[in-house]
RNA sequence: UCCCCGAUAGCUCAACGGUAGAGCAGGAAGCUGUUAACUUCAAGGUUCGAGGUUCGAAUCCUCGUCGGGGAGCCA
């Protein structure tokens, strides 16, 4: 029966049998194994006889799996209070120290760890994004299941092309380099799998929707997929999102919701992976040091998360923010590149302005102008806003994008009209209005945004197992 | 997609247009309660690819590939 170091080390007791099984992350001395086997952050200590045989002794390299039966006693060194000493050891896999690429001592780049992303799990900094990565998908499902939400499995695979959040992954078994065609000349679909044109879903807030005006309260959380040029450190093509939808809920409802979700997301991981974190606000810390101080942020990761628990967000409209841009001194300074006037949507140096620079803490602007927002947004009694609202986060910029919906049979339709999109194709959608329609609200929450922020890493790419950017789909 | 920067030993990085180096890893030997163990020795290179300039290119120029930072799009 194997004992899992996790348990071994947070038993903190001596004076008993156990058989651990990992992967070794250093052997010092021909007599000290650092034995890690991912349940935790930290290693084992195994004390082997100097004695041990010698065909053994030599197998036990960098990146080996083994198996130990020995004793759980008082450690005789200083970095650890107990250790296993080892009565036998078992190689498990050979790990040929020549051959293997994943070498700890060396410090590996971020980048160069990408490339090997099927062994990076094996080092602490992923190790820990990963735990603290599971850790938040288990608390989302927590949050909303304690709350009464019925998670709802949104498809995949989608005919709908109105939604309108970005370019689509087609999704065909027609022959590419021969596709059948109608009489004149373009692609015809009705011979293809599923008798229509269908892409990879880029939301699932359409048919979360519908959910919500039966079951009260849904969620989604599920890959979703943009096939967007995107080259920055917070675009995946791949991608996990969160989509609460929520029946009756107004604007105000939906960002107390939105507050209260992500503050709880950060106090699980807080009260569950504190030794995971602490290593990653170590890693922070180290890496801030190398920037030049006017670069380096003001709090370190630990201090940041429990900042966001402890304090409420601001919450501004789109007005004030533009208001609030337009007397900044950055402005005065013309230090923006893109001009400030009511009507442009914020540019990623004013949303940066406001959230690391104005207020300091997560900002939540609502109230934008309808016409760079979505057709499906509730319209404001003033008829140039809409009840949208968007949650920006210091380092990450947009974290979370929802609105109250436009619950208004008549109303919702002028807005399709207005923005080309066909009445007939979503009558599913607008059939929720025509049938005892409800106000309603939710969000999208981007789950490695989300990690990328807990994390305190910058880059998406590397809080995500298998990262899908273009021109990339290793692994 | 656009702008800027980069690619040199397995990894992290040096090298003014003039003999490609170091640390670590890996190999050999030693030491033995170590903590990224330590000490000694030996080995390790198509300088991303294709062209070009030059007596001579890792170094300069052009194109390409890949990576990083920023922007756009968004979550």
């Amino acid at each position: 029966m194997r004992t899992k170091i996790k348990d071994i080390l947070s038993r903190d007791e001596a004076d008993y049998k156990v058989n651990v099984k990992g992967w070794v992350r250093s052997f010092r001395n021909n007599q000290f194994i650092a034995l890690n086997d991912g349940s935790c952050l930290a290693n084992v200590q195994v004390v082997i006889d100097l004695g041990t045989d010698e065909n053994i002794v030599k197998k036990i390299t960098n990146g080996a799996s083994i198996s130990v039966d020995g004793s759980v006693v008082a450690s005789q060194g200083k970095g650890q209070r107990v250790e296993v000493k080892a009565d036998s050891v078992t190689i498990l896999g050979e790990c040929d120290p020549e051959k293997f690429p994943l070498q700890l001592k060396n410090r590996p780049s971020l980048e160069y760890l990408r490339e090997i992303a099927h062994l990076r799990f094996r080092t602490n900094t992923f190790g820990a994004v990963f735990r603290v990565r599971h850790a938040l998908a288990y608390a989302i499902h927590k949050f909303y299941n304690d709350r009464g939400f019925v998670y709802m499995h949104t498809p995949i695979v989608t005919a709908s092309d109105a939604e309108g959040a970005g370019e689509m992954f087609r999704v065909t078994t027609l022959p590419f380099d021969n596709p059948p065609r109608t009489e004149d000349g373009a692609i015809d679909f009705k011979e293809d799998f599923f008798g229509r044109s269908t892409n990879l879903t880029v939301s699932g807030q359409l048919e979360a929707e519908l959910g919500a005006t039966a079951f009260g309260e849904v969620y989604t959380f599920g890959p979703t997929f943009r096939a967007e040029n995107s080259n920055t450190a917070r675009h995946l093509a791949e991608f996990w999102m969160i989509e609460p939808e929520v029946a009756f809920n107004d604007i105000n409802d939906n960002m107390d919701l939105a507050e209260d979700f992500i503050r709880y997301l950060i106090k699980y991981v807080l009260d569950n992976n504190r030794e995971d974190l602490d290593f990653l606000a170590q890693r922070l810390a180290e890496e801030e040091k190398q920037k030049p101080m006017n670069e380096r942020s003001e709090m370190g990761l630990i201090e940041k998360l429990t900042f966001v628990v402890d304090n409420k967000f601001e919450r501004i409209t789109y007005t004030d923010a533009i208001n609030i841009l337009l007397d900044s001194p950055a402005y005065k300074k013309k230090k923006f590149q893109y001009d400030v006037k009511w009507g442009i949507d914020l540019q990623s140096e004013h949303e940066r302005y406001l959230v690391e620079k104005h207020f300091k803490k997560p900002v939540i602007v609502t109230g934008y102008p309808k016409d760079i927002k979505a057709f499906y947004m509730r319209m404001n009694d003033d008829g140039k806003t809409v009840a949208a609202m968007d949650i920006l986060a210091p380092g990450i910029g947009e974290i979370v994008g929802g609105s109250q919906r436009e619950e208004r049979l008549d109303m919702l339709m002028k807005r399709m009209e207005e923005m080309h999109i066909s009445h007939e194709e979503l009558y599913w959608y607008l059939d929720t209005r025509r049938f005892g329609t409800v106000p309603h609200a939710g969000f999208g929450l981007g789950f490695e945004r989300m990690v990328l922020f807990v994390t305190g890493m910058t880059n998406i790419r590397d809080v995500i197992p298998f990262p899908r950017t273009p021109k990339n789909a290793e692994f």
